[in-house]
DNA sequence: CGAGTTTGACCGGCGC
DNA sequence: GCGCCGGTCAAACTCG
């Protein structure tokens, strides 16, 4: 803007008629039908001191040509600044254009096993929708309270506070994920309800609002219902700190495991999806397990913010890796060389209903307390690009013994979706927003050791909002454990 | 008295 | 179709 503000000024210096100077610019330097015009007007007045006249003249040349030296250099500040400004929109049309050829990968995907499951239903002899399929559109990724999803203008909302909000560019992306989820409501089998519920939240899947969401935008949704990042770690304290407000809504006997699973939303804001989990290890129980879900749809603590990027990213990321498959998985490995490993042990389970991420804060045998241990079952080691662990960079972590690394991510392959694994971790893996989150929530969380208040977990550093939730991202879920 | 927690009921998904 | 299971709801209860 200002460039052009600038040009304006430069345009209106050169050929405005009214000023003097400016005739006299125009005159010497731009047309010489105007030099013989005042060389006539000069003559006219006076036929005798022609020397005199020819002194003027020089004197008007010398006075144009440093004119013009200075018409110049300005030219010149003004192409600098227009090739800056070319080089940022340049680059900020990569983002987008990346971002755009991402969501378009999604929903190319998405559509394709929307298309495979209307085959699906075309075979089957009653062409009545199934109530799963009912159901499952019901689904949204918003709240099941507070939001009305009938409102059309909801997705507006949402699309407006993806190009308005002056958040980080993680937080942005996570926020054009989660609207786009958001518009891929349709689905139509059991197994397909991911991406809109895993944008907003656990929402319960009973909800009715959510029919005709589902009918206005028969997008294809994604394979993944929703993502999940979760976090162990050892803690007395029934709650660890996060920064966020909750409220127990729920608390049931999981299977498997006698210490009962506790439910919580966040109550930082009316609507709210985000949702989180609390349950002990049955082997351990000092160890706790806390999983997040959804996005925040409202400022954020500082105290939270890092733990909300990491459930932003982590859903992006994983959502993203669902729908880039092979392209991805491929280019992960290509990445895997070059990628800086830091030091987590984080692990991909996907062997849930949801993708997962674990991140194992229970056992760190390296003074960095970023250290992450490797997941129970199978696993398959990948690097996870940590900014902050600079002395891995350029070592393959193949190579390196895990011990060694501050940083030891894994993949923890279920009995299925293992390519889908693999490329959500190449997706993970490539991403440095979100390894920046993973690591600023990790940090956020060593640093903020939490009290045992049962009530709720609110951070004392809670009280000052400064960054706006990603209410768009696909659900995500982020386990943590405290010690 | 309001906010938060507890807890049994309820619902839908899913496997058999 | 039935039962199990996970998740949510909501009335009752507790606490400050």
């Amino acid at each position: 803007m200002d460039f052009f503000g600038a040009q304006n000024n430069h345009n209106l210096q050169v050929e405005p008629h009214n000023h003097p100077q400016d005739q006299e610019r125009k005159i010497g330097s731009v047309t010489p039908t105007a030099v013989n015009t005042g060389l006539n007007l000069l003559a006219l007045n006076s036929t005798v001191q022609r020397p005199i006249n020819d002194d003027k003249t020089q004197t008007q040349l010398s006075e144009l040509q440093v004119e013009l030296e200075r018409l110049h250099d300005e030219n010149r500040n003004l192409r600098s600044m227009l090739g800056q400004i070319t080089r940022k929109h340049s680059d900020l049309q990569g983002q987008l254009l990346m971002a755009m050829q991402r969501r378009g990968r999604e929903n190319q995907r998405e559509h394709q096993v929307r298309e495979n499951q209307r085959e699906h239903q075309m075979d089957e002899v009653n062409g009545m929708p199934s109530p799963k399929f009912s159901s499952r559109q019901l689904m949204d990724p918003r709240p099941s309270t507070g939001l009305d999803v009938n409102d059309p203008i909801d997705s507006d909302d949402k699309t407006q506070e993806v190009s308005v909000s002056p958040t980080n560019t993680m937080e942005v992306m996570s926020k054009e994920r989660e609207n786009h989820a958001y518009h891929i409501g349709g689905k139509q089998t059991a197994s397909e309800d991911g991406p809109d519920q895993t944008s907003q939240s656990w929402g319960s899947p009973k909800s009715p609002k959510l029919d005709h969401v589902k009918s206005e935008d028969q997008v294809p949704e994604v394979p993944f219902r929703k993502a999940r990042v979760s976090v162990r770690a050892r803690s007395e304290a029934p709650l660890i700190s996060d920064g966020c407000q909750w409220r127990k809504y729920g608390q049931k006997m999981a299977k498997g495991n006698p210490c009962p699973r506790a439910y919580y939303r966040c109550t930082m804001a009316v609507g709210c999806p985000v949702r989180k989990q609390v349950q002990r290890c049955a082997d351990d129980k000092t160890i706790l397990t806390t999983t997040y879900e959804g996005n925040h749809n409202h400022p954020l603590p500082p105290a939270a913010t890092a733990m909300a990027n990491t459930t932003s990213a982590a859903a992006a990321m994983l959502l993203s890796g669902s729908t880039t498959s092979k392209e991805a998985l491929t280019t992960s490995s290509g990445l895997f060389p070059f990628i800086p490993y830091a030091s987590t042990m984080a692990t991909l389970s996907a062997s849930a209903p949801f993708p997962t991420i674990t991140l194992d804060l229970t056992q760190s045998p390296n003074p960095n307390p970023l250290h992450f241990q490797r997941g129970p079952s199978s696993s398959v080691p990948f690097p996870l690009p940590l900014h902050g662990s600079p002395q891995l960079i350029g070592h393959p972590l193949y190579n390196i013994p895990p011990k060694q690394l501050p940083l030891m991510p894994a993949v923890q392959l279920g009995p299925r979706h293992n390519s889908m694994v693999e490329t959500v971790t190449a997706a993970i893996a490539s991403d440095p927003n979100f390894t920046a989150a993973l690591a600023a929530a990790i940090s956020s969380i060593i640093a903020t050791p939490r009290s045992n208040d049962s009530k709720n977990n609110n951070d004392p550093s809670s009280g000052v909002p400064v960054l706006p939730g990603s209410p768009q991202l696909p659900q995500s879920c982020t386990t943590f454990s405290t010690n």
